[in-house]
DNA sequence: CGTTGACTTTGAGTTAACTCTAAGTTGTAT
DNA sequence: ATACAACTTAGAGTTAACTCAAAGTCAACG
């Protein structure tokens, strides 16, 4: 009925083998099983992949992941740690962004530097 | 006339350690040394000591920053080369942007939906 | 002159996040 | 039925980027 690990594995480009490592490190929930015990995702299984790939391609560590499926498992009662969580991660990822900004701006600088060089045959300063 | 490792150190908050380290890989080139051997920071050294922080706070790899070092040694003949590395790593900041961008929204929806599920005591929908 | 504290080096150890191996089981095609 | 690929597990190995330890040198202060 759902996607085997193969398939999931292949329409989110994420290693079979690390998505079993996100299931046992409890990064995602277990994943929804056949009779055989063989991992058969649906469609919730997949939003929590889809959801740990961007975090982790947003660069949230693993831990706040696992973090944040302990408190959900724990339901209601853990709305309000869930939603401070997620705002650290939030300003963590903002002052990343801050970050990334000022360094394309000096890549930029840079950039145009060396393009100014390649025209006039010699860099303008150092 | 210069400053110490330890001035360095504490000025840019890295550790003595890796400022070491980042000389002795070639992320920055070799650190002027007073008459009995000790690092001397001249101006030279710390705007590159700034910028392997800046870059590195970014997410470039050590691997590029040695790369660019080794170019940079061998003088003019390898400005294209260089301008080349730095607009493929300012594309890869730019995707890594547009990635964080992408999960800040996500996060900010998810907590937008906690801050409701608090006020009202209970989730939306989920 | 001795000791203190910052410096030096080489090289081993740590951490996060995978990534792979080995050994064994199962579903499917001939 | 039999072979073969894809699945399973536990656990060891890898990589990047530090991070620390050990052993030794050196300038300056009391």
């Amino acid at each position: 009925m759902g996607l085997t690990i193969k398939q999931v594995s292949e329409k989110y480009n994420i290693p079979a083998n690390t998505l079993r490592y996100y299931e046992k490190a409890g990064v995602i929930p277990p994943v929804t099983r056949t009779a055989s015990g063989i991992r058969d995702y649906s469609e919730e299984d997949i939003a929590w992949v889809e959801n740990a790939k961007c975090m982790r391609a947003a660069g949230l560590s693993i831990e706040s992941l696992i973090e944040y499926l302990r408190l959900y498992k724990e339901g209601d009662s853990t709305i309000r740690e869930r939603k401070e969580l997620l705002s650290q991660q939030r300003d963590l990822l903002i002052a990343q962004k801050k970050q990334l900004e000022e360094t394309i701006n000096k890549l930029d600088y840079k950039i145009s530097r060396y393009e100014n060089a390649l025209k006039t045959g010699k860099l303008t300063w150092e």
